[in-house]
DNA sequence: AGAGCATATACGTGTCAAGGGATATACGAG
DNA sequence: CTCGTATATCCCTTGACACGTATATGCTCT
């Protein structure tokens, strides 16, 4: 349970996230909006703290937990060798094509052709009598 | 292992995808620069297609990949509520204060405050007598 | 001190996915 | 048809992890 990306796999865990990005809460209220039993959901803190998604201040006996960003930059850079990718994409071009720069378009034209080029198509030459 | 996250998650899979974001690549390829088992590749590559992370095509034997878009923007999507958050945290902003629009300074402050106010410190009372 | 609330931890259990290894399928060449 | 290569699938074992329930810790108030 080292990386972020596995943090982020749980659909509770990213729920605790999207809550907490609005505000800081405490764990009481975190377990009634999500209506998830208490145990989990300090467990689930537990996780995401000591990967260091969240932090938490004490406040009598509650805890209040706030997100910190570091981890979620993290997924993002990792995400960045993908924009390019997908920005140059066919189908997102073709869905955008209204909205984007013409220059791109001879760009990615070039690509195209040259994964075109490389296909390789047999032609089945197989006699069979 | 339904949710994209799930798919990324996983490190292999997660190196195939960078792998292939620079260009198409049949399963051997990948086997011999990834250093893995070619029953492990075969593996993961099938857990992505049927998540819709890649595609691929026939060429005599070979199959070869290529990535699609579609379920990493799902996953920028999801992300995009946070950057909102940490372009605007305070440690972020001290980081690139001097690449940051004056403007958003002010409206982080606000959000700061906000948050501050938020916080009860309860002052504590114990007689203890 | 004792009651009550808020949160954390411990333990037992079920599920599910990853990896290794062997084997099956598909194709091309001779 | 047979062999070699490329890829997919199958079986089995192992290990994580999520969850439920029960319990422990810590704090407040009276």
């Amino acid at each position: 349970m080292e990386s972020a990306f596995e943090i982020i796999a749980e659909p509770n865990r990213r729920a605790i996230l999207s809550l907490l990005v609005l505000s800081q809460q405490s764990v009481g209220e975190i377990e009634r909006q999500l209506r998830m039993p208490q145990p989990t959901v300090s467990k689930h803190l537990r996780v995401l703290r000591e990967a260091g998604f969240v932090e938490s201040t004490v406040d009598a006996q509650r805890r209040l937990y706030r997100l910190k960003p570091e981890p979620l930059q993290e997924v993002d850079d990792w995400l960045a060798q993908f924009r390019r990718f997908w920005s140059a994409h066919v189908d997102a071009l073709e869905r955008h094509l209204d909205r984007m720069d013409p220059s791109m378009d001879r760009a990615m034209d070039r690509a195209t052709l040259a994964k075109r080029k490389t296909r390789r198509k047999t032609t089945r030459l197989k006699p069979r009598t």
